[in-house]
DNA sequence: CGATCGATTGATTTTTGTCAAAGACGGTGG
DNA sequence: CCACCGTCTTTGACAAAAATCAATCGATCG
């Protein structure tokens, strides 16, 4: 009660993000920049490289991701949002983006326009928050450089679900050990700068290891302690509140 | 003539970045918010991650980088930063960072207190600015996920020569195909995120088939076409004048 | 039911890392 | 001036990690 439709559509915005979580005033003003909701089937592109753009895309439900595509047509997760990420806010400012940005699954996103999102950076606190966002997406590919340059390829896939488990926990779609999360070995493969046959090989090796089952869009993290061990995984860049860590 | 000392501090500051070159006062308002000058000393790190920050630095001359520290305390590069670039302007929404900021060369800084940064936001054709500048950021590193995800060693070196030539020769310390650059064969491996011993293999190569030459702090792009090639190197990322690519 | 997509496996090759040891070079102190 | 040192570079031999090639297998879907 007294929880409106509209209000839910940000409510995963900065959700639990140390000291920067949106007022109530803050969520109305976003949420009626939103010009309109969009549909988007699995496994489609939403934005292209290079494309001149004129809105920016909010997730409410489902998986995206940032791809760059190499010469042969293979591509490179750069980066994958999940329900309350403002997966191209960026594109405010830099008016292109450089990479593709596409659906994994499923997914619902609230459009905003550019013109409406002048008034939003008027207010100095809202816009500190919306750069924060983007910076948060900057330190999640820090992490990602250090995942592909500094850990082997068990190391990089531990590090990836360590993340995944966070962030899902943050906004409430993982309690911390079991979580739903539909993407195929291959997409792990991409997002961890290895090829499919070899990423088929490690996670049968963590499940006959008995620490981590990731199966038919189900992850279940069965020694979360090992994992963030193994992927040397240290959740500071996610600046999550102290509480929800 | 007319161009004061301290008109020169800012020069490079989005320097041949589409559409978003300073104007003259834009560049006063940033010179005036600088409280001090400092040195720093080659290797020397500036910033520690976790450290609670009151101000950002800029700049002047220099090379420094942003590093992640893994168990074994071998680093990871995540950035590279050359004179103009505003290093941790980050820092002033995050608050705290999660990496490394340091040294490679003897280098000088401008530091900008954060309290007086609320005032240079203040202005929101500014702040977009300075936003844009953070987004660069982090446009180059997906482009080094890319390096790392997709392309072998030397491919990755390719990438990075090119890569560091372009912004270079953006801010006019480049000619387009020969620049200083002092780093050690140890700084391009943990950059690369391959070993030195390796690395130092891959520049013979390049060395031997006349393709690059580097060599104690100089760069010489011998075939410039053949190295963009051989990285998949599209500088699109970089956001540059189409006058100045 | 054939077709397609994703998962799986084995055999083999390629790339990169590891270990061990010199060589080059500049700077310092005797 | 020169021997010594530390840092950086270079090289070879070998081991480990990951890629590639070639098939199957299983489930789902029209």
């Amino acid at each position: 009660m007294g929880v409106t439709i509209q209000g839910m559509i940000t409510d995963k915005f900065l959700k639990g993000r140390r000291g920067m979580t949106l007022e109530p005033a803050e969520r109305t003003a976003i949420e009626k920049a939103i010009s309109e909701i969009k549909s988007l089937p699995p496994r489609t592109v939403m934005i292209e490289a290079g494309e001149a753009l004129r809105h920016s895309a909010f997730i409410i439900d489902g998986l995206m991701c940032r791809t760059i595509t190499d010469r042969d047509g293979l591509r490179q997760f750069v980066g994958l949002h999940l329900p309350g990420d403002f997966v191209d806010l960026h594109s405010y400012a830099l008016t292109y983006l450089e990479h593709d940005i596409a659906s994994v699954t499923q997914t619902q996103v609230a459009i905003v326009p550019h013109d409406r999102m002048h008034a939003l950076v008027a207010d100095t606190t809202l816009a500190r928050k919306l750069w924060f966002s983007t910076l948060l997406d900057a330190a999640m590919h820090r992490a990602w450089l250090f995942r592909l340059g500094r850990l082997d390829a068990m190391g990089r896939v531990a590090h990836f679900l360590c993340e995944t488990n966070a962030r899902l926990r943050a906004v409430g779609l993982s309690d911390g050990r079991r979580f739903a999360l539909d993407l195929t070995q291959n997409d792990f493969a991409e997002i961890c700068g290895v090829t499919s046959i070899h990423m088929n090989r490690i996670l049968r090796q963590l499940r006959e290891e008995g620490l981590c089952v990731v199966r038919s869009s189900q992850v279940e993290i069965l020694r979360p302690d090992w994992l963030a061990a193994r992927g040397q995984f240290d959740s500071a860049y996610l600046y999550l509140d102290p509480g929800a860590v």
